[in-house]
DNA sequence: CTATATATGTACTGAACGGTACCGATATAG
DNA sequence: CTATATCGGTACCGTTCAGTACATATATAG
């Protein structure tokens, strides 16, 4: 067991709150009295157990790519084919991105699309991390091609791309107050184009 | 004439350099310092000439729908088809985007997607013109389908609303660091998409 | 000239920011 | 029990925020 007083709230608990804030303010518009009110706990046991405002930012990143969105977007890679990747993540996203427990959008969106200097280093870091899912999804594309499961003519890189570009207007669309039924109908539109370019 | 000692500075052209800021840095992200130092004026002449932070901010904006990326937008809507203002919406959006003058990205999107209190009614107001310019398109696209320029089976407002999403996915890209080829390569993957979809 | 009106520059305001020193409370270790 | 280590709460730190009071400078109106 550990010395010294215990802990009277519950990490992961107040962890979650700190992530509902940040995902609905965005990091710069999340002060640290924002933080402490919805978290339930005082200044000083905030910097206790999670550090500092940006330490804090990326440990509630964290969760959010594990058990939030990112874990449906992994789901999403899993599936057999290449079509149904692709189908699977879009309509995940509209749901994702319009799910009424949480704020509409995506964190990795809207977290810190242009700031300061001081919230640069997170912009940056959101930055990469959606590079990152781009990438692995082009890692999935190549390999459906390898498997003959896209065709010879397709480009795995551009795909990702413009996949990736359709959810990041789709979190936008999601910010701005559209509907579930909007975004899958955005969905359904691409994946129709999609369906169409590849015969 | 008009009385009094006259301005030593020209008001459009501090303006620009207040849009530019903003543009890279978000409202909440742009301090009033920020802003003085690059119009080159001090406080109170800022003060004295655009009122506050979010009526500079408000005529800023003016600017950029106006003179910016705003008068792009309206020549691609004047195109004769549906399919070349699709065109050319996409295609300068590719290269808006990225122009080397101007920040990445677009300030409709990025300028205040989430925010704190304090910004919530840059952050409306945002929302209605990005709401505005999908509605103008939906007209566009009404008007195409009255004219027999789009099929009788298509959907106007969901055709805007795809659209619109694909080109705010672009400005996430462009503000993530996606270069000019890279937004274009989106763009005629949508048009192709777009193009199959109808016949 | 004087009177008036507007612009500029310095230096300031109160409030909010992120972050911390310090002390009393509460647990384990021995 | 005492010693030690961590937690919680108050009350504070220096800095930066948006916004302004005020004195000075420079124009026009008469």
């Amino acid at each position: 067991m550990q010395k010294g007083r215990p802990r009277e709230f519950c990490k992961e608990q107040v962890l979650d709150k700190a992530l509902h804030v940040f995902w609905e303010r965005g990091y710069e518009g999340t002060s640290l009295s924002d933080l402490t009110e919805a978290m339930g706990i005082n200044r000083p046991s905030l910097y206790a157990a999670f550090g500092n405002k940006e330490e804090l930012f990326r440990q509630a990143l964290d969760r959010y790519a594990e058990k939030g969105p990112g874990a449906v977007y992994r789901e999403a890679l899993a599936e057999p084919t290449a079509k149904a990747v692709v189908e699977r993540l879009l309509k995940s996203s509209a749901d994702c991105l319009t799910d009424p427990a949480n704020p509409p959008g995506c964190l990795a969106v809207q977290g810190a699309l242009s700031c300061g200097d001081a919230a640069e280093s997170i912009k940056q870091e959101l930055c990469q991390r959606r590079a990152r899912v781009e990438q692995e999804l082009r890692l999935r594309f190549e390999r459906a091609k390898a498997e003959g499961d896209l065709g010879r003519k397709s480009e795995p890189e551009s795909l990702a791309r413009y996949v990736m570009t359709v959810m990041q207007g789709m979190s936008v669309q999601a910010a701005g107050g559209a509907s579930r039924a909007d975004l899958h109908a955005v969905a359904d539109m691409a994946l129709r184009g999609l369906a169409a370019a590849e015969s």
